[in-house]
DNA sequence: CGCAACGGTCCATATTGTGGACCACGGATC
DNA sequence: GATCCGTGGTCCACAATATGGACCGTTGCG
């Protein structure tokens, strides 16, 4: 009990260019790594329905870029948990409207409830996805790169934008939904460096069993990264995540100041040599305060609590 | 146990023009409407995930036009159950960031993984939602007022669409994320009708229980409002939901010609009388059957499973 | 024809979720 | 300022609930 729970996002990102991979190339996970926050902490009773949150984000992410949905085999391998449990949370999912079975494959995707539920939150204020669209797609442009938005949940990242840029290049390492621990990749390293160094230690401490499924981010390693972002005034993520796939991130503060995002550029090694970072990292920055900025002006354009 | 299970929807839509209300008006709900499937026959094993995933909705629907958010103990009193458990689900809702508690003031709404979620199914080929876009708004314009589609998932309705028109007059009767069974309001019924003898017995039993809780709409009843829109060729909602507020509606068929939704239009009484009647129906039925016809062409234009 | 992998089901077990009772707080009202 | 109500939040004995190993029926490959 309590053992690796869940899983995530970028185990079996597949390969997309070349269709060309013989069936022997499993699609499947190998690796299932942590999709939430560390399972120790957890107090109390609520661990069923923090497993069918966790297998609801996994189908999401799993079935994105396949219509046909996620096979029940697949995500009882990928969430290393028994079969027998994970259909059981499925029916309930299902039965609930947020999971879709097809009926000719029985491969599960989301449903009508998981798009209801967005268009809901979507609805609801969302100041940063707001304030961050325009800067997303001005320095994908300008980058002609893949650019992120890299949001702060607790001591993870979650990335919750995704704008392609013009360029030839696509990237496959990080798409929408998927959620790393905070220092995994340029944007959520740029959120950890900006954060306190009595805060890195929880991060570090709080995410410590997860990491262990992310070869090469002991927590040297990345007191080091945080050490040389800061005084860079970027992250960069030189390839350790998928090799060959660098990214720079900077952090974005939100109205009372703190770090609670991050905007991230994506791109091959080529791309990345010292003269282009500083200028990518400048393109960045401008933007990270524009964004700022419009925090800060939403924020205190809403001082209104209750009704007039 | 297994009393009134959760809740719903426009239990608590707020008179949204008279901003003058007396502190005396309660927001909150008097009754507590069924959300999901009968409870009664839920095999099993997950109804604390059931009772999560309805909670959530409920936080969607209820915070829906209210940035603050929704108090605890109106979410314990929608949803019928007792405070300790409404809380100890939301703790792990907030855990898992499908929901966020505002710090100031303690009220809960949709967090950050639901807006993923929800750009997840977006991404995800939403046929009808796409196809059904144009007609909406091609309804909402030449009616001038508001127009909704609504989605079959099992024995109930749910609105995933909603398009203002130009008209002065605003609906609060039907929103997106409310859920009714089917039969009760236009569109629902509209679906309900179209579906065969055998089905509607089937969807009667079904929703027996939570039909309880609402006024009037008895086995009956539907059987008659059911022979009537079948006779005149679309359903019309004489206010029998909420007093004053009419509205007319018709099914759409999916490609395999079986009714998965509906068009409905909503207004005051005055604009339904029979021959504007004739004439609305006429024009949904139009766009119902270019929505078929979308659906059929985007069906079969998708032979591909699995990879070239 | 066996083998492996698939989706799906069963059921004894104890872990898990349950919810009534309780506390501290804050703002009306007397 | 004493009283009341409603709020958000916590506790914990109890048993209903979720758990997961074992099992079954198919399918498709070698």
């Amino acid at each position: 009990m309590m053992a690796g729970v869940s899983a995530n996002a970028d185990a079996q990102r597949s390969a997309a260019p070349p269709p060309e991979l013989g069936r022997a190339a499993r699609r499947s996970a190998s690796w299932t790594i942590a999709h939430t926050a560390d399972e120790a902490d957890r107090p109390s009773g609520s661990q069923s329905i923090q497993r069918a949150l966790v297998l609801l984000n996994l189908v999401g992410v799993l079935a994105r870029d396949r219509p046909e949905g996620v096979s029940l085999a697949e995500l009882t391998r990928v969430s290393g948990r028994p079969k027998a449990s994970v259909r059981r949370v499925l029916v309930a999912l299902v039965a609930e409207g947020y999971v879709e079975q097809d009926p000719g494959t029985a491969c599960y995707r989301l449903g009508l409830q998981a798009g209801v539920l967005g268009e809901l939150a979507g609805h609801r204020a969302d100041d940063l996805g707001e304030a961050s669209t325009d800067s997303l797609i001005r320095i994908a442009d300008t980058s002609t790169d893949t650019t992120f938005l890299t949001v702060r949940h607790g001591s993870y990242g979650v990335c919750t934008r995704r704008q392609e840029g013009p360029g030839p290049i696509r990237n496959y390492a990080l798409a929408v939904g998927d959620r790393h621990p905070l220092g995994i990749g340029a944007g959520s390293l740029a959120v950890l460096s900006a954060l306190s160094d009595d805060d890195i230690d929880d991060v570090l401490a709080s995410t410590a069993t997860t990491r262990g499924h992310y070869p090469g981010f002991d927590d040297e390693t990345l007191r080091g990264l945080v050490r040389r972002s800061r005084r860079d005034g970027y992250a960069l993520n030189d390839g350790r995540v998928i090799a060959g796939s660098w990214a720079l991130g900077v952090p974005v503060h939100d109205a009372a100041g703190r770090p609670v995002a991050a905007l991230s550029v994506a791109g091959i090694a080529e791309r990345f040599d010292p003269p282009q970072c500083d200028e990518l990292a400048a393109l960045l920055h401008t933007e990270a305060r524009s964004i700022h900025a419009a925090l800060t002006r939403s924020q205190e354009s809403r001082p209104v609590r209750g009704r007039p």
